[in-house]
DNA sequence: CTGTTAGCGCCTTCAA
DNA sequence: TTGAAGGCGCTAACAG
């Protein structure tokens, strides 16, 4: 990599080879750009006859001796058939839309693996876009993936206020939400049962022994965040438990905001809870550091649990109690979903929606009631 | 979501409205298919004017009101350009190729994230792809961008086996590598200087103290691993001390190798290591789990480094000392490059190297010899 | 400043 | 089984 010439990609005329329509200088070589054109009048056919000869699902209208002549000729020339401009004539990208929060967040990665690797094999790309939980951003890219007329789009990281933005981008291509979804919107979702989420938390803590809890919500216009908000409070009153909360939400469910929410219900309370529901692993471990600050250790003074089991909690200190959540699964899913729209399949009614797990870890299971 | 009407996606022609070509059914709503010329119909302008006049380049070509009254006219109908016929018309997609190894490495969320960070407001797009380490996979996806004509692409799965591979690519559009380079191929990179990061692991191991350390390999053929390996090696033998390996190297840098290259060690030596360094953090904890099987605990008995700064290092048991990469800005200084290079500016010469920097933590420091 | 013309590369009628 | 024709939606080059 020591001084490459300049890597310019000027088109220019190519006049040398009648064959060829155009050429390239890449890195100072002249490469030809293909076309169906030329594979045909090297092959002595016609485009249309390339054209159907290279396509599998029209293979079978061409003489078997034809087809084969032509896919040498292609081979020969090096012919890449052009995805945009058949893209054009046929009115299909093979292209979905994948619009995420926050790249960042772990439990985003085996989402999109699970998307991708669903769509891999069937030609399909994913084009990847990321709003940070910002509403203006989601317009735009709904925008732009309406522009460049992907088959469909998955949106995990839809908020309340972005319904009416979505609906609007259904009319012009099928949008699935996957994670987060909007209920009453009908538009398609896969999601997990965070209400069941939220319950499992409240179940498990309960089933310890605590009876002075509190829970640290991530964003309520979020319906994951508000379901767990929910499914906890809902499962502790059950019992008689009232879940304290600090008087704010976090504003996204990053670390910072719950260390923020941590030191927040401190400040607002004398009594010290003995159990914590954090909304996600990323908050939990904000949490964790404001006890941290103050002298607090989890599990011997207060018990944490977390959610979406996050890769690294099982060897975090103390190791996580968290929710777990099928995230690979639900990209496949919402991946599925999509496909089956893009091919006008029916819809089948209802929501997709995939079963959580508590994971029980030594946050929770270290902790003693003191009486 | 109740019994949503299926989503169909049917062109159909529409007459009733001579000013629009197409209309489409989505969700059993007439959706129109507007386009230049719709537009330019109903301004009562020529369409070239329309393209002109929506061009933020060109629009100075048209007179102002002219402008005003084309923009009317598009907001009225819900005018949504297509950029599939653009890109055919203008020889650019305003798209980009990011080729990954692992989606669920967690070192790559940065990257990508920093990628796609700079390249929105430029008005390109990443198209995603995982090649899973997998050669095969990773000409599949090479040659579909090309199809595809992405303006350029991003590699940051490299391997050696695949030089021919990208350099064919590269005939078809720029090229850029993050992460992992290809040494003597010409093919311009962002790296991070490996061999520096390993030299730092060793150095910090011997001047605690160690002098009877072991490494875990990454696989030879990614220039990332075996850099690290070269780094760690050259600094210890400054010091007389020789670097014990098993005799395999990772098959895949995953937790599961880092087990097993752990065990494999352990069976082959008989006199324990003081220290390891494990050539990611996700080995580093399959190492971790190999010793904690075999009742060895980790600083105690064992130091461990690891490598990448994985977001929850910091919070696991132990905390693992590590080497900090700058993944998010190796993503937008990739892009840049990649950008630079569409418009064909010049290529300076040499790879980008970015520096590490060795973070100390428990793994490490809580290990004391006990001569 | 605006209109005309001519495709980009492909695929799908329709006709032979 | 193949060819001819036309156009997907847009934009660059050329006139005027």
């Amino acid at each position: 990599m020591n001084g490459d010439p300049a890597f310019r990609r000027t088109p220019v005329p190519y006049h040398d080879d009648p064959l060829l329509s155009f050429a390239f200088i890449v890195f100072g070589v002249v490469v030809s750009k293909v076309t169906l054109k030329d594979v045909a009048d090297k092959a002595g056919v016609h485009p249309s006859t390339v054209s159907r000869a290279l396509d599998p699902a029209k293979g079978y209208l061409v003489r078997d001796d034809t087809v084969a002549r032509v896919r040498t000729v292609a081979e020969e020339l090096g012919y890449q058939g052009d995805a945009v401009a058949s893209g054009l004539r046929r009115g299909r990208t093979n292209t979905l839309g994948v619009v995420v929060a926050d790249l960042g967040n772990p439990f985003i990665a085996p989402v999109v693996r699970g998307i991708e690797n669903q769509l891999e094999g069937r030609g399909l790309m994913a084009l990847i876009a990321e709003t940070r939980d910002d509403h203006g951003r989601m317009s735009r890219v709904m925008n732009n993936l309406a522009a460049r007329r992907v088959d469909a789009a998955i949106v995990t990281g839809a908020r309340t206020g972005d319904e009416r933005l979505l609906r609007r981008a259904q009319q012009q291509m099928p949008v699935v939400l996957a994670s987060r979804y909007l209920p009453g919107s009908g538009i398609p979702a896969i999601i997990h049962d965070d209400e069941r989420g939220g319950g499992l938390a409240a179940e498990h803590l309960l089933q310890l022994g605590h009876r002075c809890i509190a829970q640290l919500c991530g964003p309520a216009d979020i319906s994951s965040f508000y379901e767990r908000a929910t499914g906890f409070r809902s499962r502790l009153e059950a019992d008689g438990v009232v879940a304290l909360e600090p008087d704010e939400t976090a504003a996204r469910p990053v670390m910072a905001e719950g260390r923020r929410l941590m030191e927040l219900f401190l400040d607002q309370h004398d009594e010290l809870p003995t159990a914590i529901f954090a909304h996600n692993d990323l908050m939990a471990f904000g949490a964790l550091e404001a006890l941290g600050v103050r002298g607090l250790s989890c599990p011997q003074d207060v018990a944490i649990v977390g959610y979406n089991d996050t890769p690294m909690t099982a060897f975090t200190n103390p190791p996580i109690t968290t929710v777990r959540l099928p995230g690979y699964e639900l990209g496949r899913m919402a991946a599925d979903t999509a496909v089956m729209l893009i091919e006008g399949g029916q819809q089948t009614g209802s929501s997709l929606v995939l079963q959580p797990v508590l994971v029980p870890r030594h946050s929770t299971l270290g902790w003693h009631a003191t009486a």
